[in-house]
DNA sequence: CTGAAAGCGCTAACAT
DNA sequence: ATGTTAGCGCTTTCAG
């Protein structure tokens, strides 16, 4: 590996000349200056920015941690802030936490984040204990639907709002017994499942029609293929479903297959709702309503906040803010009661 | 930001001792060892991973680098090479290639994997002269389409074969004129679409059926939406297609959606095949015939040799391989001619 | 405008 | 079993 010390001898130059006409900080004469670029060409070389980020002390990059990469809503969220930070002259890097295992944020993980400059943590499986353990580390905004330290910065998406205008609307259109695929009862911990379940135990109440706990479908994992052999499955046990909320839009993706399954036709005989509104559902058959979390507002935030986190004075307080969600109404439901 | 130095003051020992303890590189007296522990507990020390790397002289991390993050094949390539690397005991990350910029290999992201032991490069936009710019700096596998420098490592698809058969398939079962979306005819560049194009040409000479040259539909971008439009237009110019080959999975699923538009009936009146075998695929309806890839394969193929650069003793020679390819038959196509 | 010395935080190699 | 010295490749500071 070439070494900018061989570029100064190559050149006839000190290495901080090199440094000088690599790094533009300082003024280098024209002829000194080709002199140099020239053996940088002629050995090919490159700066340490391993080197180059131990002097510093930053990196110039942000990291991205992010519980699985295979998953649309991640991708999108990647793609998002990969663009707002490009504006900042900043480089995204994506991580993904080593999902869910008892020490999910190991100590070498937590070591990680030193070399970047701040962090934008999407928090799935993590427990509030594990949070806690990250202390005067770098700035770091946190994403995702759980219970947070007060002191972390947080986005998280209008779930309880979002949960309860998803049900409210197939209650509206005629829809009585509404399985809420993903859900769940229970306090602690205070996920996006339980938030979610809320939501839809509000739109009962507000209907004043009794919501009726057996609706409430656990799942062990909220992708495609378990919401779909399980949605048919409760189907199938209790004939008078007539509407499925699916708490993501997986996992809607996967009801709607399971309801073809189960010979039920949508939106004529079960209504069904998405959340997370992902580019999928628009294109699909029957087009899938869903809610809408407002993603593009919750990465300018979170990367809003990240900036003035990493600022010259970072706010002594941190902010919690929950994004505005609206219904977008597509062929999953019918267009009247 | 605490250092080691402080840590070593705090127990009272020499900073050697402090990294002994923490790296475990030699062996320290229990009662030291524990002193050690409890300084870097109070004082929440955790090392300079940057600085370390610096001494080692690696990283002990991978890169992925993706075109784009927002898309779900990448995603699921994410997910498999962290899977296979984790083994290794290295962490991959992933970046985002800032996609078809006049330099998208720029001086710095060139830099940029030095702080790398490795890095998989999903090649797209990608041209043959910019890759050559890549000259002796880290181990590197390329993935992906496209025509690249004898040098290095190299895994691709099987894209000829399994358009082939994908037509093949359509043709056997009683289609006539079979649109080809986003294809494109022409030499340079020698990317994925020319090379599925050329598996459709195949598949119609072995037919002895004649490849009219109007069923090429090119596209400018292929995205579900672009496709679902285009592939609508297409069919209402020329009503006698009864077959359609999407170049990507995401542009089949996107042509099931613009057939759909355009009142035609999937498998009855087209049959559609798509290409990338996604998980979505196989929940849609109707469920989308898709050629596999092997993506496995490709990712363990290209973790192995990836391995093998990094090794002490490089391979001399480069290997490049074609994954082999299946049709997975699904809905979207008809049982019989 | 250019150079020499010092040091970012850590660990390999050599003491003790 | 622990400590001291040197240096990874770069840039900041201080001199010229």
């Amino acid at each position: 590996m070439t070494t900018m010390t061989e570029v100064a001898q190559a050149a006839g130059v000190s290495v901080m000349t090199v440094s000088n006409v690599l790094s533009g900080r300082r003024r280098v004469s024209p002829e000194t200056r080709k002199r140099v670029l020239q053996a940088v060409a002629e050995l090919d070389y490159q700066v340490n920015l391993t080197a180059r980020n131990l002097r510093y002390g930053r990196s110039g990059s942000i990291a991205l941690l992010v519980p699985q990469f295979d998953h649309a809503y991640f991708g999108a969220l990647g793609a998002r802030v990969a663009r707002a930070v490009a504006d900042l002259g900043r480089q995204v890097v994506v991580e993904q936490t080593t999902a869910s295992q008892e020490g999910e944020l190991s100590a070498l993980s937590l070591a990680r984040l030193h070399m970047y400059d701040g962090a934008i943590f999407s928090v799935v499986g993590l427990r509030e204990a594990e949070l806690d353990k990250i202390r005067d580390s770098i700035p770091i905004v946190l994403l995702g639907e759980r219970e947070v330290p007060a002191r972390f910065d947080h986005v998280m998406m209008g779930n309880i709002e979002g949960a309860r205008l998803a049900v409210e609307h197939m209650l509206n259109r005629g829809s009585q017994r509404v399985l809420i695929a993903g859900g769940r009862l229970g306090q602690d911990p205070l996920g996006m499942s339980r938030a979610r379940t809320l939501g839809w135990l509000t739109a009962h109440n507000e209907a004043g029609i009794p919501a009726d706990e057996n609706l409430i479908l656990r799942m062990g994992q909220l992708d495609i293929a378990h919401a779909r052999r399980e949605v048919a499955a409760a189907v199938a046990a209790d004939p008078g479903i007539d509407g499925v909320f699916g708490v993501t839009d997986d996992v809607a993706i996967g009801a709607l297959a399971g309801l073809r399954d189960a010979g039920r036709q949508v939106p004529e005989d079960v209504q069904v709702v998405g959340f997370d509104n992902l580019e999928i559902g628009a294109h699909i058959h029957p087009e899938l309503t869903s809610i809408d979390p407002s993603s593009d507002w919750i990465v300018d935030n979170a990367v809003r906040l990240l900036q003035a986190r990493m600022s010259d004075d970072p706010p002594s307080e941190a902010e919690h803010l929950v994004s505005p969600v609206r219904l977008v109404e597509r062929g999953s439901t019918r267009r009247d009661g």
